[in-house]
DNA sequence: TCTTTATTTAAGTAGCGACTTAAATAGTAA
DNA sequence: TTACTATTTAAGTCGCTACTTAAATAAAGA
């Protein structure tokens, strides 16, 4: 769980694939579609949708010769708990090894 | 409010500095004692520390020829209350420019 | 089948970011 | 002042990532 939330923080890092969520956000879009709305060559589009889609942050569906993409909805709502979880679990950790640092003096 | 929420999405993307703000948590450490738990050079740990403070996720206090960092404690809560924040703002926006759009066909 | 459309994969380039070592700054102490 | 300690700044290297164009795949229609 560690290793997938890396990925969708350093994903939603990128100002572009911030963008590409937002337009993809409550509606599918066509790879296509999406692309035209920037100014950036579509297999540039493709890959980062690729990386979105690792992160788990998209859904993909394909239907003919268009594949359909959009915004997982929870997703925000994810990372914010993912984040806070992530604190917590390694604070926790962090509080395990400050005791043992502690008895072995 | 974009700018420095960017800013901070990428500083803690890198797992770096993830785990140099895990053990600034709740804690104030010198530069020093912080850069001994790396296997890096001090002026890596020195970069990453002005990127975290760019970003507003940690404090610098200066006493004596020592910088003191910590973690700021509010971060993790801000950052997800930004996350949805950014999401909701520009939900209303691109809600407003889909509008605009069907008026002008 | 051949062609067109939608999209990805491949291969290469350029810029950025994480690191390095060396030098500079700044505070304290002798 | 000189020397020492803590830390940063400077300058350079290297790998990763965002992009590019060209080629490949795959579905559908003529």
């Amino acid at each position: 769980m560690t290793a997938p939330t890396a990925e969708a923080l350093s994903a939603i890092a990128s100002p572009r694939r911030r963008d590409m969520l937002r337009l993809m956000w409550g509606r599918e879009l066509s790879a296509g579609e999406l692309a035209s709305n920037f100014d950036i060559s579509w297999p540039a589009v493709s890959q980062h949708l690729t990386t979105l889609k690792q992160a788990g942050l998209v859904t993909e569906r394909r239907d003919g010769r268009n594949r359909y993409y959009s915004s997982d909805e929870t997703m925000v709502g994810s990372l914010a708990m993912i984040l806070e979880q992530m604190w917590d679990n390694d604070l926790d950790r962090l509080a395990s090894l400050a005791e043992e640092d502690e008895r072995n003096g």
